[in-house]
DNA sequence: TACAACGTTCACTTATAGTGAACAAGTGGT
DNA sequence: ACCACTTGTTCACTATAAGTGAACGTTGTA
């Protein structure tokens, strides 16, 4: 049996409120969205704070996240082998494309953007990496998900889907279908589901063990994407076969 | 009275062991280490787990960092009004200096480079930012330190002096000497201290308040730095003058 | 000046955190 | 191929600490 310890379990929600939140908040108003006591909350940041992980400012008596998780984050960020071994061959990627160039991850049930390289061109997209989003959203996390068991991919097309524009897949069905293309074809090219205007191509990476745990994606504006697509789709194939290779992927045909 | 919850300081502990471990701990090492029953460990740690700040390797049931803490961090740096003000002056202390140009700020008893811009020279120096040290260790860090109040500063030379190189400051009262010539000239010039032939000005940044939070400073090889220090001296003094005034901090004379 | 909202403190009681031993699974050596 | 050792995991138990809710002191505002 799974049983878990509150207080730990508290506090790690109390610091992800801070994540879709300005930079302060206060006492009472955590302990509204928390659920707990005033005097309860106020224990976890007293705690949290001699740790470095939350820090008080004097003057207003209200609370931020310390820099105690800069540190640590930024340690996740040095033993993450696979930003390190990809980077050169997404900048090889990226000089051919001169679009976006972004290494998506597997986390749960989430997708997170741990690398990017920016397009060279003045009117570029742009996508914020080290932060959370489904598996179901994008070209790059359907890539990871097509690869999925079976029952991992219901589980995760089991919640409410949230749409980012009228064009987002809003059933799982939709999803589905997709990413049996996906495995079809070994990549995924899609445009407006998650961004109007803007297209992105994405293959997946697998390990030693012929897992998928990341994704290679190029992402710019439709209008430049499209003319150039055979060629973009050819070299993201390119990349992600290179990068499992090295990563000791043995492609079974 | 300072009660804290133990599950919780328990847990930060575990989670800052990482921070000068390789990537990967198991629970009988992370229980030596934390004082605690296996037993108890492995609770935090499927607790850390459930909420994404901890996750273990499958191949090898050991526990790491989790993703999570990735985006906390990432929030830290977003929050952080100073380095998004600092940046455009930094760069131009930069292409001034060609040196790395550091900006570091102080944390409880700890100082931390929260932003860098890298040097332009093919020999250069370079630091590891988003990580504590000591705020008696550096150029950057004691510019802080000196306009600090009296006990705190006896505070933080009350404990064993670090030191990184057989040139660093042994004894608090070296450190004091220095804090004082820094009050005096209003900038630090140091060669040695914390890495051998590497010399760093540093001069602090006062708010509206009048308090000093933070220090830039600008670091290279001693043998470039030590013919161009007037020029930097000035350089670098200006820059900090010029945050200060845009702080709101008004000079007193 | 009075009110309202805030962060902080405290005594209390129930729920739970941490223990230590037993368990299952895997590794490495002989 | 076997054994012995170490690993991560589970469990029943009890002392302990987590969370409550009300009261306190302070701050800023009407």
């Amino acid at each position: 049996m799974e049983t878990y310890l509150s207080s730990v379990k508290n506090s790690c929600h109390l610091l992800k409120l801070f994540l879709d939140s300005p930079k302060e908040l206060g006492v009472t108003d955590l302990s509204k969205r928390l659920g707990l006591s005033k005097g309860a909350v106020h224990k976890l940041l007293i705690t949290l704070e001699s740790e470095g992980l939350i820090r008080q400012n004097p003057a207003n008596k209200q609370y931020a996240l310390g820099y105690t998780l800069l540190e640590l984050g930024n340690k996740v960020l040095k033993d993450h082998n696979m930003v390190e071994f990809a980077r050169p061959h997404m900048h090889r990627l990226a000089s051919a494309t001169k679009e976006l160039v972004c290494l998506c991850v597997i986390d749960g049930t989430d997708a997170i953007y741990v690398d990017k390289i920016d397009s060279q061109y003045p009117i570029r997209f742009d996508i914020e990496v080290y932060r959370r989003f489904p598996l179901y959203a994008t070209s790059a996390s359907r890539s990871i998900l097509a690869y999925q068991a079976e029952s991992f991919i219901d589980g995760v097309l089991s919640e409410e889907l949230r749409t980012f524009t009228q064009h987002s897949l809003k059933n799982p069905s939709d999803v589905k279908n997709r990413l049996t293309q996906i495995r079809e074809k070994g990549y995924e090219m899609s445009s407006n589901l998650r961004n109007v205007g803007v297209t992105g191509i994405a293959a997946p990476i697998f390990d030693a063990a012929g897992q998928v745990i990341a994704s290679i994606s190029t992402i710019g504006p439709t209008d430049r994407m499209v003319p150039a697509q055979e060629d973009w789709i050819a070299a993201v194939l390119d990349t992600t076969r290179t990068i499992s290779l090295g990563l000791g992927f043995k492609s079974s045909n």
